[in-house]
DNA sequence: AGGATATACACAAACGTTTGTGCAGAGACA
DNA sequence: TGTCTCTGCACAAACGTTTGTGTATATCCT
């Protein structure tokens, strides 16, 4: 009376491996896996005939034994503070492309913003064994000792957009300062002189450096930076407005704002157009991320890309360089990426409301 | 004269295993693995010793060898047709979400609207040995072989949103129909009698189920179907707009639009606002996603929730249950989600173009 | 011809887990 | 007292690769 349940219907039928190939040829299976990885000590003829039998038996290698062996796998971790919006879908999208491209498969981690779920996330890729680990940081990640483990492990690590402060990493970044200094000198140049500025957290390097193009830009004008026109938040929509309803009050008028980032400006536009103010006639805006919303509100949005795509590529390939050389000793590499402003209706004087 | 290379600076330190602990506690390291798994064989104050000295230690498990071991892994690989716009981001939300509380990792790859790319990549998530595949199709996917293995191998696959057509699978889809139906229902309460619809390739599912809903409502106020109001397209953008100037060129003008898609329906939007016809008053204009943008456009465009987190999070409950019974028969299960329709500007009669 | 070099392959030990089986002692029951 | 069931643990064989070392022929140089 045995158990019926025993044929487990569904069960994997045995996979073909390497010792079977070795078998089926009469070889020993270091011949195979030599063979297979185009190893100068196997004969031509011989690689042809397990190659050949490889694709006969449908051989499918199994990436979990090879990356136990040699102590690490074809996994990419990344870990990213979220994938809404247009800039961290389109950096992983870079991500995958090149990965792929290079053999690798990629593991998406969100921190949500959170410094404790960084390090969580830090450490399940750890233990998954990652070839490497790319990250972009939480807006609250102050300490950084989370990534020591991944250092001392050998782990390759490189950080984009949102790197750590003062300590020496691998890094790939948009020239944010160049990009808000371009932003800003469009609007001097378009005539501004009252120009505000949506700041976003103070610690995090992509604010800092388009607070301080914006300031440079300023400065090309001679024009003194009054702090009172730089508002700090949390680049929200909500933010944007509220800091946009800010300006309004002042008692001496602005006449442009330049944004650290789409969302902001976005609130900043939907007051100035409940309460009746021309854009760009009486404001001009501009933003930061050129998400895909600045080419449908009206009027268009003027905002800068961040090369989204390509900041992907180039930490895969930072990763690769740095995985290719194992042993070398660290020196710090920089990647940094060159932003291009794209000018729409919010920001061109001498131009109406400019329907389609 | 040995080369001074030799010293491996970044060298990975010998990270802790369960044999070094067993040594450490003089027991097996069987033991110390069902001590750690909590296994009913091992004394309680065995397994206190045990998990103290892990934590003393900082011990960190090899998910590789033990996925070896199992003959599968903590990951969980998903397969989507691009991450731009908001709904497969969202849904990749949930399913991380879902994921990460079960304890799995998630392993994304896009297919990019390619079967070639769709089948590598399942390959990918094979050779990585995966313990569950999540997919929504490739548009132009009509050969479902490529899944075959997947299945036989005994790896849970669950299909979301977009689901083979005909086949016996798990999968988790929205009601397309209820919301099309909803919709278009909503658009004939306003008033709206001649309503066209911007249809999606007739062969995936979603686009099926939309069109029927439309035509059930239709049917629902004894409207027979017009087929020179139903027009296929891509469903972007620049297609939605195509398909609008088709429509204005009819003889017998239409009252309203209800789209599949957001960026058709924003297209045909941009259409009307170009030549002047007011929305919602001369045409109606309803859409499907919930896009983002559908709160920002003016007038702000009506629009169908997918749910796209509690999309993500039920295909990973139901890929729990596939492989909580590994060995069970076969039987088709599938989660229906229920949308939510949100009225905004573009489909309230009686409504002026509401500047917010 | 003698020694070095290159070629072509096999042996076997890892990598760090999991798990079926075996074995001892303890308590329960007749 | 003998049998039975638990409890608590150890042995050792897997899982499918990679790779250092060994060994036999063939080739080359002088």
């Amino acid at each position: 009376m045995g158990s019926p349940k025993k044929q487990t219907p569904g069960a994997a039928p045995p996979a073909v491996s390497m010792a079977d190939l070795a078998r089926e040829l009469g070889v020993s299976m270091t011949t195979i896996s030599r063979a297979l990885s185009d190893h100068h000590s196997i004969g031509a003829a011989t690689k042809q005939r397990v190659l050949k039998l490889a694709k006969k038996l449908n051989y499918q290698p199994n990436h979990l034994a090879a990356a136990l062996r040699k102590g690490q796998s074809r996994l990419l971790g990344v870990v990213v503070p979220y994938i809404e919006g247009k800039f961290f879908p389109s950096v992983i999208q870079g991500i995958e492309q090149a990965a792929s491209k290079a053999g690798f498969s990629v593991i998406v981690c969100q921190s949500h913003e959170d410094v404790q779920l960084e390090r969580r996330n830090v450490e399940t890729l750890l233990n998954a064994q990652v070839a490497g680990v790319l990250v972009s940081l939480a807006r609250n990640t102050q300490d950084y000792h989370h990534f020591d483990k991944v250092r001392s492990r050998g782990v390759p690590l490189v950080f984009f957009d949102r790197i750590p402060a003062g300590e020496q990493v691998n890094s790939v970044v948009l020239n944010d300062r160049e990009g808000a200094f371009q932003s800003t000198r469009h609007l001097l140049e378009q005539g501004c002189r009252r120009i505000a500025h949506l700041a976003g957290p103070a610690h995090l390097n992509i604010y800092q450096h388009r607070r301080q193009g914006y300031l440079d830009a300023l400065a090309t004008y001679s024009i003194a930076p009054d702090e009172s026109l730089i508002i700090r938040s949390d680049m929200s929509l909500e933010e944007g407005a509220q800091a946009m309803r800010q300006l309004l009050a002042l008692a001496n008028p602005i006449d442009a704002v330049f944004a650290a980032g789409d969302s902001a400006i976005l609130g900043a536009l939907q007051v100035l157009k409940a309460q009746g103010i021309r854009v760009p006639q009486d404001i001009a805006l501009a933003g930061f991320s050129n998400e895909f919303f600045t080419a449908i509100t009206e009027p268009q949005l003027t905002s800068v890309d961040q090369r989204c795509e390509e900041m992907g590529q180039a930490a895969v390939r930072l990763f690769l360089e740095l995985a290719a050389t194992p042993d070398a000793p660290f020196v710090q590499r920089q990647v940094v990426l060159q932003p291009e402003l794209f000018v729409r209706e919010s920001s061109r004087q001498g131009e109406g409301v400019g329907l389609g």
